[in-house]
RNA sequence: GCCGGGGUGGCGGAAUUGGUAGACGCACAGGACUUAAAAUCCUGUGGGAACUUGUUCCCGUGCCGGUUCGAGUCCGGCCCUCGGUACCA
């Protein structure tokens, strides 16, 4: 993943991100294999933004200022990275590409705009991520209570692709942890859709459930306060209740909402509606533990046999019906706690006696025969918020003409440009808005006076596709060069925080997914193999520059240089798993180093003056070169088989148990075998700690460069 | 709350498939080298007990219970902790 220039400083976090990434990569182009390592800025942003009210430095100067200051200590890590790929995500020449996404999706279909709601601080006058928003509900800045306010933004459809990004996920070698989470996130379900005729006004409300075998327990009905149907059937003397109900909980995330150890909250509307199954009347309620964006915003409510709904029920005092009885007992009428797993139905009309697995499929036919419902798949996906009311990213590419509406951008005038003189300090719109320049355009289509999308796009857009442009990011004839992707794509290694698994990596899956139905790209995933670095903490705490807990990594590479700082990152456990900072150890790599030196020395140009053999034949070695030769090509294979699999701190155990038997052994064998052992250990040295395995290949004898020859060894496992 | 990880000596961790728990390293202790120190090298090092002093026994992988000839590993129930929870990226 490519890295977020938020400061000027590389953190302990990121040389963990990217040095044993580098490793790995080395490890394969030692091996052989045609390695192309980019990297990259993801350069646009809230806290750039941030940065700019705060001090006033326009995002634009203190990025740029970052990425050269980030450019040089990636240099110093010594990864090799083709600087001729480096891209950036807040240039005209790449965020135009997101404004043409943006074209295609819409030509599709798939970007629309609807409400939403963004967090409000009316103190600040501005919108707030919820970063921002403190835990008890108050502005970050000024402490003030934060409010929801509606507004119409853009959104990608990335709902539509709903089906293939859960089923792409076993096409793809991800972490399982990763793809369960993607799995539950989506949150497919199969079930049914029931119509409830509401009284007094004559409309249907759907609800959806997976469970329309408990149909004849329902005994009320829950909306969301934010749907739309609660205003038209709140009866007058409940209004002013409602209304009261609904500001009460306005200041509550959706976290709180649904929390289930949190006391239920709700008012009755005063309407009713009518259950299709049996025609029995049943009061409507508002509460807030049914959010509006998932299902459709209201749910039959079978209290004898869900939880919340349970719990709600017996808040409310409203009746509890059993209809589902547990194997293996008798009682039909009492109930301890909801009772959700499957059994025999009772008081459920003609479905009495039932089995209720058969009973979901029945009753769901019989409410399509009588046009009451429908079997129905629902997801809790839902579809990508892209705008923010912010200056620092991509202008979103639409006009609002007085005649046409919304019209899209033509794209031969793409980029639309961000303009460097705006002001962010907040005011109540966005940032953009006040730049008449900008915001005055014509209408594509009748020529006439519109005005621009003020907005731009969540950064996530532009990290959806990035790595497709690093094939040529100077490419100025397509988004990137289709002829490359070919050969390249997918991308075959993606390493990067687990913090990412349901964002970023699923919408850049969508937008893969949707390259490929534009005809761009041929494949179906864009990272066939993924794995996670775990988090680099302080005293147990995530470091970051708003806490001071930041280690610098300089100290250590001005003491051990920088290949003894990376391999000891790797050193200290799982790659995966990460672990709290300590420097405690570092002194035992850089012991093993020394003690490599040390061996390479003491036998200065050894291969040019003893060339190894290939192989030896073990029946003529004595014993100590046996089991030098033994443990040398025993190395090899565990080596190469822990450093695959990214389990550096093994690997790094291997050569350090290497390095003690060599400097226990090597003496006593013959010059040639010598040579072959140091070879061998300055290979596996190498990718870990490339500025010092060069140096081991020079110092015994080489002419080249180790990498630029690719030298790598097989183990000889004849003889063990 | 929900979803997903993690918890093993004084410390970081190893044990890849249910089969000798503690590889490798840090720290510590003793020794060698040295006038001395540093560096380096060698030896020891989970806890406890016994004696015939180099061997035996007991305990031990967050907690409680289970499966198995055998559990760090599998199952059930907890506790703690970390990541995400849709506008930090």
């Amino acid at each position: 993943m490519f890295i977020y220039p938020s400061g000027s400083k590389l953190h302990i976090g990121h040389w963990y991100n990217y040095g044993p990434t580098d490793s790995w990569a080395r490890f394969k182009k030692l091996q052989g294999y045609n390695v192309f390592e980019p990297m990259g800025y993801d350069a646009f942003g809230l806290p750039a933004e941030n940065y700019a009210i705060k001090t006033g430095v326009h995002p634009q100067d203190s990025t740029l200022e970052n990425i050269k200051d980030i450019r040089e200590q990636l240099k110093q890590m010594g990864c090799m990275y083709d600087w001729d790929a480096e891209l950036m995500t807040c240039v005209p020449e790449y965020y135009k590409w997101n404004q043409w996404l943006f074209l295609q999706l819409y030509k599709k279909g798939l970007a629309y705009r609807k409400n939403a709601p963004v967090n409000w601080c009316p103190s600040c006058n501005t919108v707030l991520a919820n970063e921002q928003v403190q835990q008890d509900g108050t502005c970050e800045r000024c402490s003030t209570e934060v409010e929801r306010k509606n507004l119409t933004q853009w959104f990608f459809k990335i709902t539509e692709y709903a089906d293939e990004l859960l089923s792409g996920l076993n096409k793809i070698d991800w972490p399982e942890k990763t793809k369960s989470m993607q799995t539950n996130w989506i949150g497919k379900s199969t079930g049914t859709e029931v119509d409830f005729e509401v009284e007094a006004i004559d409309e249907k409300v759907s609800v959806f459930t997976t469970r329309p075998d408990t149909l004849f327990g329902v005994t009320y009905m829950v909306l969301a306060p934010e749907h739309e149907l609660v205003n038209k059937i709140t009866s007058d003397e409940r209004k002013e209740e409602v209304e009261k109900y609904i500001k009460s909980i306005q200041s509550l995330s959706d976290i709180e909402r649904t929390s289930t150890v949190k006391e239920k909250t709700g008012v009755p509307t005063g309407a009713y509606a009518v259950n299709p199954i049996n025609g029995e009347r049943i009061p409507i309620w508002v509460a807030d533990y049914v959010l509006a964006s998932y299902g459709t915003g209201c749910v039959m409510a079978v209290p004898g046999h869900d939880e919340r709904d349970f719990e709600f029920a017996k808040t409310f005092d409203l009746p509890i019906k059993k209809v589902i009885l547990e194997p293996g007992t008798e009682e039909k009428e009492k109930l301890e706690s909801a009772y959700t797993g499957t059994g025999m139905m009772i008081y459920s009309g003609k479905y009495t006696g039932r089995n209720s697995i058969d009973g979901k499929k029945q009753i769901t036919d019989e409410l399509e025969r009588e046009e009451l419902g429908r079997a129905k798949v629902d997801y809790k996906l839902r579809d990508w918020l892209i705008s923010r009311q912010r200056y620092w990213g991509t202008p979103i590419p639409v006009v609002y003409c007085d005649n046409c509406g919304e019209v899209p951008v033509l794209e031969d005038q793409l980029p639309i440009e961000l303009p460097y003189d705006v002001e962010f300090k907040p005011d109540g719109g966005s940032p953009l808005a006040k730049n008449e320049e900008f915001v005055n355009a014509k209408c594509p289509k009748c020529g006439g006076a519109a005005k621009r999308d003020v907005d731009t796009m969540d950064t996530f857009v532009d990290s959806s596709w990035y790595y497709l442009r690093f094939l040529n990011p100077k490419f100025t004839d397509g988004m990137f060069d289709t002829e490359l992707a070919k050969n390249w794509e997918p991308v075959d290694m993606y390493v990067g925080g687990a913090e990412h698994s349901t964002m970023h990596l699923l919408y850049a899956r969508f937008v893969h997914k949707f390259l490929r139905d534009i005809g761009l790209v041929e494949t179906d995933e864009p990272f066939a193999k993924l794995r996670h670095q775990g988090t680099i903490t302080n005293n147990g705490a995530k470091m970051s520059k708003s806490k001071g807990n930041v280690v610098n990594p300089n100290s250590f590479i001005e003491e051990y240089g920088s290949d003894v700082f990376r391999m000891y990152l790797m050193f200290m456990g799982p790659y995966d798993l990460g672990g709290d900072w300590s420097d405690k150890g570092i002194v035992g790599v850089d012991r093993f180093v020394q003690k490599v030196y040390q061996l390479m020395t003491e036998r200065e140009n050894f291969a040019k003056d003893h060339p190894s053999k290939e192989k030896y034949d073990v029946t003529e070695l004595n014993e100590l070169e046996k089991s030098v030769y033994q443990k040398v090509n025993q190395s090899i294979n565990k080596y190469t088989e822990e450093v695959e699999h990214l389990r550096f701190n093994t690997a790094v155990a291997v050569l350090m148990e290497l390095s003690n038997e060599l400097s226990k052994s090597l003496k006593g064998c013959s010059e040639d075998l010598q040579t072959y052992a140091l070879e061998r250990m300055t290979v596996m040295i190498a990718p870990l700690a490339p500025h010092f395995g060069e140096e081991c290949w020079e110092l015994i004898g080489n002419e080249k460069l180790i990498f630029d020859e690719a030298v790598w060894f097989e183990p000889d496992r004849q003889h063990w």
